[in-house]
Formats: C-alpha cells, structure tokens, sequence
DNA sequence: TGTACATCAGTGAACGCGCGTTCACTGATGTAC
DNA sequence: TGTACATCAGTGAACGCGCGTTCACTGATGTAC
C-alpha cells in the first residue's frame, strides 16, 4: 500500500482511477480471504488517493466490493476458458478444466474464497456472474455425457462435479495444516472415474 | 441482545459468567456466520455484562473467540455421534450421520460456515476438535469398508466422502438463490453410491 | 491568438460510530479471629 | 456471636484507532468566443 500520492488523471481519463480502485479491491481481497474485510478506505490508500475519491466512480462501500467481486468472477471463468482446447477431446478438456480450477483456487486462495462466500449475498449480478462460470462447467460435462451415451442429466451431474471439486479446494487448503492427509490432486483425478465420466 | 444488566453471580460462582459468554459468542457467531464480525463488546453487551468483565475469563478477544469455535466443534461432534444407533447396521448409521450433517449445517448455517471458515486459522486446540469430528468419520467408513471386504484406504475415502458433503452443503446453502438446482438431500444420498459404499 | 470560464478530478477536514484494551475503582460476601 | 478484612466479581471512564460518509473546497485543463 503505496503511501505515495497517485498522479492525477488528466481531464477525460478519469475512468483509469476505476479501474486502478478495482485492481487494488481484487488484491486486497486477494490477501484478506473476505469481502467485508476490505475497507473502502484501504482500497484508496492502496492506489494512493483520498477516500473520498472513490465516491466519484462508486455509490458507496457495497457498489465497490459488488463491483471487485464481479471482476474476480470473470478472472476465475477466463482462467477457466483459458485452459480448453479445441483440437482435444472433451474426456482431455474436463481434465484440464479441473485443473485449472484447483490450480486457481492454490494461486489464489483469498479471493476463491471470498468469491465463494459471498456468491448469494452481494446481489443479482454477482449471482449472475457466479452462474455464467458453472455454465461452462454444464456445457463440458454435457458433450462428455453424450460422446458416453450416457443420458443422465447434465445438469445435474455437473453439480455433482462442482460441490465435489469445491469441498475438495476448499478443505484441502492449506496442506499443512488440514484434517486430511490425502492430496486434492489425487481426489480430483479420482472424481471423474466415480462419477462415471471417463470413457469407456 | 439484552440491554438489561446481568445480575452479579454469588461469590465462588464467577465461573457461571464464563459459560453464559461462551453461549453468546456461540450464538453471535451463528448469526454473523463469521468468527471475525463478533466483538468482545457484542458478546458481553450480549450477556448484560460491561466489556472490561469479559477480561476476568478470557485474556483477549482472540481467546475468547478460540475457545467459542472449539465449543462449536464440540456441538456439532455431539449431533453426529447423536445420530448413531448401534442397534442399526453400519451403512445405515452411514447414511444417518450424512443426514444429521446436512441437518446441522441447515439448521446452524453461520455456525457451520464459521466453523470451516477458521477451522485451521485459530490455533492448535481448534484443529484438534477439527479432527476428532473427522475422525468419527473416518471409523464409519472403516467398518463399513470392512463390511464390505473393500481394501480400501477408509481415511481417503473419509476425504472423498467430507469433500463431498461439505463442497454440497456449502454451494447448496441457500435453495433460493443458489445456482444449483439439484437438492442437496438427493446429492448426499446419490453420494454413497458414486463411492461404492452400499452393500452389493 | 488570447482569454474567460465551465468542468473535471480530485483533496482535506470533520462527523459519529464501534472497536480492543488499560486503569483505577467499588461494593457485596465469605471467613478468620 | 460480632466484626474486621481479604477477596471476588465485577463497573466506568478513558485511550487511540480505523471505519463509511458528507461537505465545502481547489486547482488544472480543455473549449467557446
């Protein structure tokens, strides 16, 4: 956190304090692992500007984490994205999808937790942002089940992955200090296979 | 939260304000579903006690909150083993235990979050409530495994069988506005065959 | 080309609040003599 | 049986802090004339 003032915007570029202001929310809430940790206050001191700045490109408190939380949102379903391949087969992209979410979840704890224990209570476009990333997942899973045969619904099945995966990274956060001695690499690799996802 | 002034406990009964605390804090966790949004000043105003009194039980707010979470685990151990009927055989003392965790985590939402928010976060003595709560765990699995001539690891299955419950019961927390539509009750008991846990 | 001015992008002081913690204290009560 | 007193179980005022938010303001800068 910068005690050095940030330069002023020139005149019409005032939207890159926006920008800078969620940048700074993503990492604070990034180190805090909360929502309600991160002050309004803090979050300009971390770009360098008075709190009152903040008021020029947010309501209040609320708009600004509503706003940080969606951002992380779509950081998660870029990462995500990011790690399918259209020339592999969907069995190959499930792998890699799961992968990459554990390996989010290990880069960035704090701000997969927060995303996740805030993902009902900070409003309709967080919720919306949280649906839009668990699509993705329905979509894979349901190429899957019909390369398989398999008419189960997708849907379904694809929250069978989800809450699997999420207790997964989520208990086995820090391993040295977690209940279980298993690891989340191996638990995950075993999903698919008891899921009856892998193909025959 | 009573504004009304807690009567002075009898000399040699000071102990009684200690319990009274550690209930409130239990209950104010509960309700904030977090460990760091309950102040010492809440609990004790809670009880109808000055702040500076909560000091005569507790050094500090972190001790106080500590043992608050240890008393939690100590609830939650109490609903499991509750649910066990020896009299019953071990994979339905199985599927009751998945009941009775799905019951408590509904019916004490914030205590349930609160408690795996912090579980490795606040000390030794809360990671071991942690554990004897896993263990429980674990030993159903093992004389359901053995049952059931099945060689496996029952404390990788214990993890397979945790991660799942509680990544269910944490995504499928609110039925309103969750992203799920599935019911948390069908995921559980769809759970212990995925894992190959029934007896064929 | 010069200049008045509206607007932009902020600052700085102040507010009332709740927080954890320290300190000096108080009054009831059990007990030793 | 009476009483002095140590101890118990607290209280109340005060501290410095960070918080969200409001308010009046300032100074640079682009633009219209």
């Amino acid at each position: 956190m910068p005690t050095t003032q940030r330069p002023r915007s020139r005149r019409g570029e005032g939207e890159t304090l926006r920008e800078d202001l969620l940048a700074a929310a993503v990492e604070l809430i990034g180190t805090a692992g909360s929502v309600d940790q991160v002050s309004l206050r803090a979050v300009a001191a971390h770009v360098g500007v008075s709190p009152t700045a903040v008021y020029r490109h947010f309501d209040d408190h609320h708009a600004l984490m509503t706003e940080t939380l969606i951002k992380c949102w779509r950081t998660f379903e870029a990462a995500l994205c990011a790690s399918q391949d259209p020339t592999l087969d969907n069995f190959t992209n499930f792998g890699r999808m799961g992968a990459a979410y554990a390996a989010f979840s290990a880069a960035e704890p704090g701000m997969y937790r927060a995303m996740f224990s805030a993902y009902d209570s900070m409003g309709d476009d967080v919720l919306g942002a949280c649906l839009d990333v668990f699509s993705i997942l329905v979509d894979i899973v349901a190429e899957l089940l019909n390369d398989n045969g398999d008419d189960r619904d997708p849907t379904y099945v694809a929250t069978q992955v989800h809450t699997w995966v999420h207790g997964i990274v989520d208990l086995c956060r820090d391993p040295e200090s977690r209940p279980y001695s298993a690891d989340s690499e191996d638990l995950i690799a075993d999903l698919a296979v008891c899921l009856g996802l892998d193909p025959r």
